[in-house]
DNA sequence: TATTGTTATACTCTATAACTATA
DNA sequence: TATAGTTATAGAGTATAACAATA
């Protein structure tokens, strides 16, 4: 017998989903998507990351990526610059303007959080933290974000 | 200070996008969807179900639902059927080829949440998908799969 | 020859709206 | 007038492949 509503995969993607629908509806009023919002978050701690490791901080795959900053450079929330040491490698640079808009948006993401851990003690909370943590470094090894051997395989 | 890697909405996310991915690709050689495995593990313990009813059960639209279903009936696995006491209602029926399927898939997913719960005791394992029901029964209230008012709001 | 990022494309998922037929 | 399901469509998100520039 197998219960669908019992099933971790099934509840993982699913909450994700759902929280991730509800919040990107909220995110529309400052004119950011929830993806445009990751990049805005795993800039607020870092002077500037290439895209590269941007990509792996928000689990985007770069060419998605590339678009996504395409559009935050164009609302002026990002500046993109090429590395002096390897010319290659592009990195991002959040605006003050970006800069203050993330931090804007923080509250309302931790609000989220605590739409979704209502009812949970704090050690609930810190317990399912760390959790999940470790399903998402099980995932992680799993494969995702492409390994990357990107040559036609025939 | 925000953290990404320990924000609990993007963990979620995250893996459980990881996991749909990469078992959606094993599906793909028993040539069905992610979205049609739980239509068909939501009538594994049923003889049949409504449109809407499957809907709740396995969180897909019904506008979406009703062409994963097409799809699954050209496959012969399942079988729409009118009911007689309400003739609006659509009644989704498994095959017996469909319920073969169905059994023939449980391991496999249940060998995907073991991956994602490697290294988990026991304990740890169902305390996590006790916190992940009322997560999801947290985000089941927040809205979602739609509360019908699909009039035109102007 | 390998790596970083970009572009193009195709496929899935999701959300919305308008429609049919029943109730 | 409300409900069950269908159809059409548009928007994100994701993955793949081919490419340019650089190492």
């Amino acid at each position: 017998m197998f219960r669908l509503a019992e099933y971790v995969p099934y509840l993982l993607n699913r909450a994700g989903a759902r929280i991730a629908g509800s919040f990107s509806a909220e995110l529309a009023a400052h004119g950011i998507s929830l993806q445009a919002w990751r990049v805005l978050a795993a800039l607020l701690d870092a002077t500037a990351l290439r895209m590269g490791d941007l990509g792996r901080l928000t689990s985007i795959d770069v060419s998605t990526l590339t678009r996504i900053v395409d559009g935050m450079e164009a609302q002026g929330l990002v500046k993109r610059r090429r590395g002096p040491d390897d010319a290659r490698s592009v990195w991002v640079e959040p605006s003050a303007r970006g800069r203050a808009l993330g931090r804007r948006i923080v509250p309302e993401a931790l609000r989220y959080e605590s739409i979704a851990l209502e009812g949970f003690s704090a050690d609930e909370a810190a317990q399912l933290r760390s959790l999940l943590v470790r399903v998402f470094a099980n995932m992680d090894r799993l494969g995702g974000v492409r390994a990357r051997p990107r040559r036609k395989a025939g």
